[in-house]
DNA sequence: TTGTATGCGTTATCAG
DNA sequence: CTGATAACGCATACAA
């Protein structure tokens, strides 16, 4: 830890500025004293110091990445994506999580501001008002992957899944397969990703002449709690025999409570969900879903801070991408 | 991005030193003067820069954390726990993952060489014989969780789940329910977690005055595949009523397929898991297991790791943490 | 092709 | 209490 240029540069019997050159694969240096200074370095076990090069090349190679919960396989998942394609260039990936707590995200983007990060990229599913200005205030990049708050602007830009067409596809299939009576359990108020997927259901209903029923439509909260919904859509006259959840978490909260009230899946009543997490292919019957690729959409919203952190005034289009019908044991042919 | 201490120091009428002095709080500086040097860094909207106090300071205040995926639920739990503790006390965690990719895993730790991170945590299963010298270089404080290779050292320090009494309890557990014949689905050879438990169910066994067999035993592979070896139990003479599985995976593996054979849990066979993962819950029916708790290891890890790079040769003793039965319904007394 | 000198933005060491 | 000034370890403009 404490050998610096300087010592390698001794014992190779050059200047600094040699061995700096030297490793970095200046052209300058010929074939034979970059063999000797690399000898040199490796023997004293020299790695150079990323805080001075930092210093003096004005870059970290650090992209920071903001989520909710690492813990959340969904979240987990992009950064995977991220972290993946970031190593393969040279960067790497600084964590700063939230979990909810206006608190601990604003220290989060203060420490990765401090710390110079080249890019910025929030999987984080609500920049707030207050939070958004410091964002800015970083002067790097900034990518949002499925950000809820609509807003946008020339230093933020964004990779999100298609959700309106999402919603569509799914009760599409769901009309493909003979259904006519669709309820749905939508996501909380005010999140992006409940409206839209809302709209896909509705297109996909008008355009199969069914009319829409707001009564078929109850709110749940994204998460398995939220399922319990499905109890009032029962009560609906004619009662529906199937159901598209705002998203897998949903679904499967939805299943557990069909479950105990001794109401079959897929025999009674088909489901599907959205986002396919790991788990929908465990549960029984496995889940019905619209596959988020959220691995795919890590890797584009980083693709897009690589072309900005080269070029800052580069023009990027946002990312939409498109999600993916998996049908499985969760729906069946209305009966 | 280019304001300075400098800039700072001009607008407030004083020299650099005294704005660093009155940003760390020196007790040095008088209110008043600290006061007029804020109220110039805020409108000048200035940050530290990190790596330039770093550089002097000699530390990152960056934790480096190698694991294979961060996609692993398991993995991502921990990481939660050193993420939340961390961030606590000023620290960053910089990802590095391996997917089980040596030269990816290599890169890592040399990248994390470079940083020079104040400390390494290591949740990745195996640290290599390849690598563990290279991990050695960072001179910085390393601690392993759950790690697969005995082998520990002055600089190495670990956190781990008390395998052997996991398996003792997961056991014992089942031969309080009645069950004579246990079988066991052990986990891939090499890993000291497969063995530990084994020893485990043994132990158990043996105090319960339960003969040993060991064609009760099947191996695994860690993963859902390795569930399907649950088949050549069935063939086993008496029959098993209950089997322990190496972990959940495996477990839910092992209901995939006797679910296909019909075969019905806990009815006609009692199952338990290790580790506890979210889906442990969702799983028809939801597994008795083993809890680790994932989140306390990482922070327990972190803890270790702030002690030691508080002083380095600050004696700290090994962790080993109790995991915790968790009795859900694919476990039933023997019929 | 190589070496010298400078500066990146801090903190730490001295004087004052 | 405050201000010069020196480091920290590196990359690079400029000289040789």
């Amino acid at each position: 830890m404490r050998v610096s240029i300087k010592d390698v540069a001794r014992a190779a019997g050059v200047s600094h500025s040699t061995v700096s050159r030297a490793l970095t694969h200046s052209p300058l240096i010929p074939e034979t004293t970059r063999r000797r200074v690399e000898r040199a370095a490796k023997k004293l076990g020299y790695a150079p110091n990323a805080m001075a090069r930092g210093l003096i090349t004005r870059q970290s190679r650090a992209i920071g990445v903001i989520v909710t919960s690492i813990a959340d396989p969904f979240v987990a998942e992009i950064v995977r994506g991220i972290e993946q394609l970031a190593g393969d260039n040279g960067y790497r990936v600084v964590l700063g999580t939230s979990h909810n707590d206006p608190e601990r995200e604003v220290n989060a983007v203060k420490a990765l501001r401090e710390w110079r990060v080249d890019s910025v990229i929030v999987a984080s599913s609500r920049v707030g008002a207050l939070y958004q200005p410091l964002l800015k205030d970083i002067g790097a990049p900034i990518v949002l992957i499925n950000n809820q708050n609509q807003q946008k602007g020339r230093v933020i830009h964004s990779v999100a899944v298609d959700d309106v067409r999402g919603g569509e596809v799914a009760t599409q299939y769901l009309v493909s397969l003979g259904h006519r009576v669709i309820g749905h359990i939508r996501g909380p108020v005010g999140y992006a990703a409940s409206k839209n997927r809302i709209a896909g259901y509705r297109r996909a209903l008008n355009a199969a002449g069914i009319p829409y029923d707001r009564t078929l439509i109850q709110t749940g909260d994204g998460r398995a709690e939220g399922g319990a919904q499905i109890l009032k859509l029962l009560d609906h006259d004619p009662i529906p025999t199937a159901i598209f959840c705002y998203n897998d978490i949903t679904a499967i909260g939805a299943l557990r409570e069909l479950k105990r009230r001794g109401i079959r899946v897929p025999r009674d009543l088909s489901l599907v969900g959205f986002d396919n997490i790991p788990f929908a292919l465990y549960v029984d019957p496995p889940l019905t879903t619209i596959a988020q690729p959220m691995f795919e959409m890590g890797k584009r919203a980083l693709q897009m801070a690589l072309t900005l952190m080269r070029d800052s005034r580069a023009q990027v289009a946002d990312v939409v991408i498109q999600g993916e019908l998996i049908a499985r044991a969760s729906t069946r042919v209305r009966g």
